[in-house]
RNA sequence: GCGCCCGUAGCUCAGCUGGAUAGAGCGUUUGACUACGAAUCAAAAGGUCACAGGUUCGAAUCCUGUCGGGCGCGCCA
């Protein structure tokens, strides 16, 4: 028996009706076979829409489909080992009735496949380097940011899982004026911390921060750099500044991620790709290629030509490269990597960049398809219930270490994650620190705390040493928790192909409220004998999945709360 | 003006890529602990799935349009 039922009927069900399918001209079906849960437990276990979907090029009405489709079926022997009954309802949908003891050996399956249970084994692994957050290093993390992160390291985590090799990657952007204006705001935190003040340059940086990082270099080196900046042109303290004051500000960052349990495995600085001459490198391969050409004294790359709205600027008249220019050349330099599909997550406000980067790769003869562009929608905070969008000047500003104070991790991760990142999200700090107990992410906690508390009781006990045995039928509620917990593996599969970690969390919640419904009305350890042995295993297997659900989003599973 | 995203219960959101009678949490009302953890469970109430067309056996889901909200549209990053 296999753990994974669902995929193991479907492969049964492919097999037993690819013929009937080929016969109607629609042997396509075979390929993708749609299992569904019903919404209503009269409609079955699962149920299959062939005979639906052939209908139109059988050009039979479906319900007749449905029993030709049926007698294959109920023919099949590996079929009528998972499956009771079959049934043909409403407009010719084919309800499949499990068999209880199948579930029951199925979970028993699943609960012995350990840590491979719900790992997606693609028959081609995609190699896939996964870029987000890329935050600028000009200041620390606030909660945007940290809506991308939990997002893009649940997506890590969960991809990972499904059995796709996947590297995570920080872009520092250590180049260009905003670095210039950061140093420039850091000298001026840095000379009035030795009672001299620089006047501030228009749109400077300031916050609390930058007077952390001034302490520091003054600790390091005093007043050394004073001289060059009060009297000197400046040029030499400034290069000082920007570089260590970016180290410094990294290790902030780095340091609050570490906290946010979110690890990269590369960061890569775009003042490299200056130290290479990639981007020499690039221009001159575009020139070959003709998508480059000169214009009003710049130089202009022709996206255009591959379904950008209008050309782009790379270098400016004055001589600076611009971002998009760097950009390019850091994906250059991603694709020689050899990856197989690289993977941005990028705030909604950058959405207008997507055409371009990927004209860049159609110039660059690179399948554009290669690239997948993720939008997540962006942040707003609530404060007296008025939705502001985050800014600095408005002091809207809400850090992810505030959050992480507030809350906590994992109600900060469940909380973040658990929305469609496709929506904007509205935090409200002050609602969400007097009401962090109700977050949904206890609720999950407690699941898996009480089966824990259930396993301790069980510890030793005569009911922990019978081996346990799927019972020859199934409670409701047993049912019904067994039919969730072998959902696992589509759950993963689906989070993983759609790139939507919140459907981890759905599945969690719904786990869990199946198990507190099992909890309720199936006692354990009272049941004695083989019930409360095979009912010990459910909640051993339950426990791990809750367990293993909250860590592909990054969450810790407690014991106790 | 153009492009992308969103509009589902009083509030916050799911809805398995087109399935059968649209679901949770919070809030409101009511019930269940001498019990393996009541941070739980059970029940009630709450809906024009923004609106109007279209596609088909079938639409919250897909296509078009309208309205409303967010974000973009630089030789900024």
């Amino acid at each position: 028996m296999s753990a994974d039922l669902f995929s193991e009927v479907k492969q049964a069900v492919s097999a037993a009706a690819a013929g009937r399918l080929r016969s109607w001209g629609a042997g396509e079906l075979a390929e993708k076979i749609e299992l569904e849960r019903p919404a209503q437990r009269q409609h079955g276990d699962l149920s299959l829409n062939l005979a639906l979907a052939a209908a139109g090029r059988a050009g039979r009405p479906p319900r007749e489909l449905a029993a030709e489709l049926v007698a294959d079926l109920e023919a099949d022997e590996r079929l009528s080992t998972y499956c009771r009954r079959l049934e043909i309802a409403g407009p010719g949908f084919i309800n499949l009735f499990l068999d209880d003891a199948a579930l029951g050996a199925a979970a028993l399956a699943a609960l012995a496949a350990g840590d491979d249970f719900g790992r997606g084994e693609p028959p081609a692994p995609l190699s896939i380097l996964l870029e987000f957050v890329s935050a600028n290093p000009t200041g620390p993390l606030h909660v945007g940011h940290a809506r991308y992160a939990a997002y893009g390291d649940s997506l890590a985590r969960i991809l990972t899982f499904a059995g796709h090799r996947v590297d995570t990657e920080f872009y520092i952007n250590d180049y260009g004026t905003q670095m210039d204006l950061f140093a420039r705001s850091l000298a001026v935190a840095y000379a009035r911390r030795l009672g001299k003040e620089l006047p501030l340059p228009e749109d400077g940086y300031r916050g609390d921060y930058l007077d952390r990082i001034a302490a520091t270099i003054v600790g390091e080196k005093g007043e050394a750099l004073l001289d060059d900046l009060t009297g000197g042109d400046g040029q030499q303290a400034l290069s000082f500044l920007r570089r260590r004051g970016c180290e410094l500000m990294l290790a902030e960052i780095e340091a609050t991620l570490g906290r946010f349990r979110v690890h990269f495995d590369r960061w890569f600085s775009e003042s490299s790709l200056y130290r290479d001459q990639a981007l020499e490198t690039l221009l001159a391969a575009l020139r070959r290629s003709g998508d480059v050409t000169d214009r009003d004294g710049a130089t202009w790359m022709l996206t255009s030509r591959h379904g950008d709205d209008k050309d782009r600027v790379l270098i400016r008249s004055s001589g600076e490269p611009t971002y998009f220019a760097s950009d390019i050349a850091y994906h250059r330099q991603k694709l020689d990597r050899g990856y197989d599909r690289l993977i941005n997550i990028w705030g909604a406000d950058h959405h207008g960049y997507v055409a371009r980067m990927k004209a860049a790769f159609a110039a660059l003869d690179e399948d554009p398809d290669k690239l997948e562009i993720i939008i997540g929608q962006l942040v707003n905070v609530i404060e007296r219930g008025e939705r502001k969008q985050m800014s600095k000047r408005a002091g809207t500003m809400v850090m992810l270490d505030e959050l992480i104070d507030a809350i906590g991790v994992d109600a900060a991760r469940f909380f973040l994650v658990e929305r469609s990142h496709d929506s904007a999200l509205d935090l409200d700090l002050e609602k969400a620190r007097m009401r962090s107990e109700e977050n949904p992410v206890y609720y999950v906690h407690y699941a898996h705390a009480r089966i824990c508390s259930i396993l301790r009781k069980a510890a030793g006990s005569e009911t922990e040493a019978v081996e346990a045995a799927p019972p020859g039928s199934l409670e409701p509620e047993e049912r019904q928790l067994v039919l969730q917990l072998l959902s696992f593996p589509g759950a993963v599969a689906a989070a993983a192909a759609s790139r939507e970690p919140h459907r981890l969390t759905t599945y969690m919640r719904s786990l869990a409220a199946d198990f507190h419904v099992f909890y309720h009305n199936c006692p354990v350890l009272r049941a004695g004998g083989e019930t409360a042995a095979f009912r010990l295993s459910l909640c051993t297997l339950t426990r791990d999945v809750i367990a293993r659900s909250l860590s592909l989003v990054g969450v810790k599973a407690p014991e106790r709360m």
